[in-house]
RNA sequence: GGGCGGAUGGCGGAACAGGCAGACGCACAGGACUUAAAAUCCUGAGACUCGCAAGAGUCGUGAGGGUUCGAUUCCCUCUCUGCCCACCA
């Protein structure tokens, strides 16, 4: 036998695949459809040994079921939009079209060399107008549905890549792509109204019961959906409201004072009646200019009074005063709260600092049963309340709503639910995305432009400084434009859309990939939606995920699809990382696919990404364990020979039947480790394991083929990991067609029954000794054959036996004194 | 500060509806093959103690308690650690 060769033999193996369209996805086909998707790549230049991970993992799910008989969809595509494309424009002076096309074709030939059974006929790219228009189509209709919006906002903006970044984009108050500490400037800005699907993104996690749970946490979280009210305290003077938002209406008696944001807007209306207006105004500039980070970082919390003006607490009358400080957000409820200082901690602090009255109206136990005091510290928890007039003595759980019922009745305010999710703030002062499809004329303000005229295109006759406007701007023929409403001259919209747009909807495309008359064909997409698997990175769990959650729903009530939730299992595969640490070009500590895949072959690489770790847990990356499996791989490969060997020795009954045994026993395994359990790295060392069994087993002239039989699982079992070596033994086996379109084995339960098994015997908790008993022995039996065994019955001698376990052929316990 | 995980040999990791801890792989050691090495095939191995040896015993899943005939698995307390969110009223 000639030695494996996994150059030749992975390069034909691709050709044949390719040529004959083993992997292209046709609606018309036979069996259950399989959508399996993996998170589309960006094309940043090199693929990096996450992707290798990521797709590995795809690529098992979907060879193993469309072994398994289903009409499986596996496609990829490019995140083609973004900007590093931009970036390297400035820098280069390469155009990002031209940069990014560039990767696509290296990464391209990168991924292929992978031999991931994806269908390729259905790759595009979202910077092409054939997929962006539809951006600008979907931008429209929620536009008219009133999704779209403009606003005037304070947003986060990067000084380093100079643009607008939302709220996700900014970790720390840094950006998530630089790390530079981002600033707060006023800018008009468009915006997508996520918050009207906060409500059904929370409620439809019901559906997601294939999704990891710390995902679903991590967007219960970043939704975060609270019950309060909403309050109206009337301004000494001239009366205006001030409404504020709280999560404790029971504690509502004991608001001492109220604070409101720097940036609240009843500073500026009740501006002539503050007496220190200028103290005041110089603590908002302060604030503004801090970051988010450094006002949330603040030990001590600060503030100003707003002094000669009072609030006044609508359940007693009484005056309290109004503070502006910076732990009140103006972006969360309604920009204002009440403060209950003995109730909650930064109130407490704020108020001990300045001096203002802390009144108890709750009082709680602790777990002890000990009274606790509000002198030291606030108290948090449930409660009774007092000094609450009427409402004295009620649980404070319950007067949440008798509380919430008054205050409406009365007329002073109302039960409300807030949520911290915020509108998606979509657009981007920069060049390489998909161009936003409207134009501003004077006469009729915002107007689409009109689907016929889609799409818009990004000009091609674009400075990159990097600086300033958007780069949009410079063309003049992109600018202006004449208003499709009434003809006059106008001005397009020179803003870009982000780029998780081109995301949120990609997986709908590939169901029908080539449509140039609409977005996708409805039959099509409903054919194959929703993503009967989808993985990626843990990173995208609160951005990508909710947005595209959303994106399904809107097209869901658009009609376009019809299920609710765009994919039903997700699968959050870890990191690889070099010595624990995450590999990346700044630490110097990557390690080239091309590299691993030129020294040992692209089966191995896959080999190794899944074997080395669970998928969804960090993967570290050894050299060391590359070299296992390419001797793995090897192994399979000499099998041949010794399953083919001729031997003068007769296989004995026994031999046979215990490979057979195994043989079903590891067919299971491996079925239920990739369907059902997500462990690949268990279902690869079972497969080791038989592997191991078949070198032990040498008797192989007269086994009616068992030997074969075996091995030709082993394959089977092997191809959705290492699908090239598979293929080539597969022929060399004597079949004509493929292995991946082969039925995946099944296995009989009758043939791994054991007659005879050795079980545990614990004397007082500790391992004693083994006995063989025959599968099924009843305990009368168990104990005569306990009471003969030469190793067990001393142990038991003169000692009175108190209790006697036997649990069925699994293991005996005795307790003796 | 809040939420969710994790802690098992020299290393990556197995085993949890409570039932032989350490599967499989790496690294290591020994043997076979070879002039020799590599490769390959086979064998060994948690730690400690006793024994020339076959073997015997003790301790062992971050620490300490508990439930149980029996705990890596369940409960309580604690330590360390990873990730996510973080002044959300």
């Amino acid at each position: 036998m000639t030695d494996y060769n996994y150059s030749e033999i992975e390069k034909k193996w691709r050709k044949k695949w390719e040529e004959d369209k083993v992997f292209e996805a046709k609606e018309q086909q036979e069996g259950e459809k399989y959508y399996c998707l993996v998170m589309l790549p960006y094309p940043s230049g090199d693929l990096h040994m996450g992707h290798v991970r990521n797709y590995g993992i795809g690529d098992v799910f979907a060879r193993f079921h469309k072994m398994k008989g289903k009409n499986v969809l596996h496609p990829i595509g490019w995140d083609a939009f973004g900007l590093p494309a931009e970036n390297a424009a400035i820098k280069n002076k390469i155009h990002p079209a031209k940069w990014t096309k560039q990767n696509i074709v290296r990464m391209r030939e990168q991924l292929k060399v992978l031999g991931i059974s994806y269908d390729w006929s259905r790759e595009f790219a979202t910077c092409n107008p054939e997929y962006y228009r539809w951006n600008q189509w979907f931008f429209i209709k929620m536009w008219e549905r009133g999704l779209v919006f403009r606003k005037r906002a304070n947003v986060n903006w990067c000084p380093s890549c100079n643009t607008v970044l939302a709220n996700e984009q900014v970790s720390n108050g840094l950006c998530w792509r630089c790390d530079s500490r981002t600033e707060h400037r006023d800018l008009e800005q468009w915006f997508i109204k996520i918050t009207d699907y906060a409500d059904e993104l929370l409620e439809k996690h019901k559906q997601l019961s294939g999704w990891p749970e710390q995902v679903l946490s991590m967007q219960k979280d970043w939704i975060g959906k609270s019950f309060g009210a909403e309050i109206e305290f009337a301004l000494t003077g001239t009366g205006e409201k001030l409404k504020i938002f709280t999560t404790r209406p029971d504690t509502l008696f004991g608001a001492t004072f109220v604070v409101v944001a720097p940036e609240h807007k009843i500073i500026g209306e009740i501006k002539p009646r503050i007496m220190n207006y200028n103290e005041v105004a110089e603590y908002v500039a302060e604030s503004g200019r801090k970051s988010n980070i450094e006002r949330a970082s603040c030990k001590e919390k600060t503030g100003i009074r707003l002094e000669g003006v009072n609030a006044i607490n609508p359940v007693n009358g009484k005056e309290i005063p109004i503070f502006t400080a910076d732990y009140v957000l103006t972006g969360y409820g309604t920009g204002a709260i009440m403060a209950v200082p003995a109730h909650d901690q930064r109130d407490w602090e704020f108020a001990k600092k300045y001096n203002i009255p802390i009144v108890e109206v709750i009082r709680g136990n602790d777990s002890c049963g000990i009274t606790q005091s509000v002198d030291e510290n606030a108290y948090e928890d449930e409660g009774v309340l007092v000094n609450s007039e009427q409402f004295n003595g009620i649980k404070s759980i319950e007067a949440f709503g008798v509380i919430s019922e008054w205050i409406e009745k009365q007329g002073f305010g109302k039960k409300t639910i807030n949520f911290k999710l915020k509108d998606w703030l979509i657009s981007r002062r920069r060049y390489w995305g998909t161009p936003i499809p409207m134009v501003h004329c004077k006469i009729c303000g915002t107007v689409p432009v009109p689907e016929k005229d889609l799409p818009v295109m990004l000009p091609e006759d674009v400075e990159f400084t990097g600086e300033g406007e958007s780069p949009l701007k410079s063309s003049e023929a992109f600018v202006n434009v004449k208003c499709p409403k009434c003809g006059m001259d106008a001005e397009r919209e020179t803003d870009t859309m982000d780029t998780f747009v081109d995301s949120s909807w990609y997986y709908a495309r590939y169901c029908d990939a080539r449509n140039s008359n609409m977005a996708f064909d409805a039959v099509k997409a409903n054919y194959w939606m929703p993503v009967d698997q989808y993985v990626g990175g843990i990173e995208h769990a609160c951005m990508h995920l909710i947005y595209s959650r959303f994106w399904h729903k809107v097209m869901r009530d658009l009609g376009i699809v019809k299920h609710d939730e765009p994919f039903i299992n997700l699968l959050t595969q870890g990191m690889v990382t070099l010595g624990g640490r995450v590999m990346s070009k700044s630490k110097g500590n990557i390690v080239s696919p091309d590299e691993i895949i030129g020294k040992y072959g692209a089966d191995t690489a896959r080999l190794f990404v899944l074997f080395a770790s669970p998928p969804q847990k960090q993967l570290d990356w050894s050299m060391e364990g590359v070299e296992g499996c390419w001797r793995f791989i090897n192994r399979i490969w000499r099998l041949f020979d010794v399953v083919h060997k001729k031997s003068d020795i007769p296989a004995s009954e026994k031999n046979k039947n215990d490979i057979l045994k195994i043989m079903h026993q590891t067919i299971k395994k491996v079925t239920i480790d990739i369907e059902k359990e997500f462990q690949f790295n268990t279902a690869i060392s079972s497969i080791m394991e038989f592997v191991n069994a078949l070198y032990a087993y040498k008797y192989h002239s007269n086994d009616g083929g068992a030997s074969v039989e075996a091995y030709k699982t082993v394959v089977l079992l092997m191809s959705p990991f290492t699908p090239h070596i598979c293929e080539e033994i597969w022929e060399m086996l004597g079949h004509r067609g493929y292995i991946s379109t082969y039925p995946w084995p099944a296995f009989d339960e009758s043939m791994m029954k054991q007659s005879s098994i050795e079980i545990p015997v614990q004397i007082n908790g500790k391992l004693r000794g083994k006995i063989m008993i025959s599968t099924g022995t009843d305990e009368d039996e168990i104990k005569k054959i306990i009471e003969t065994n030469e190793k067990i019955a001393p142990q038991l001698k003169d000692k009175k036996i108190e209790k006697f376990i036997y649990v069925k052929d699994k293991i005996i316990t005795i307790s003796v004194k």
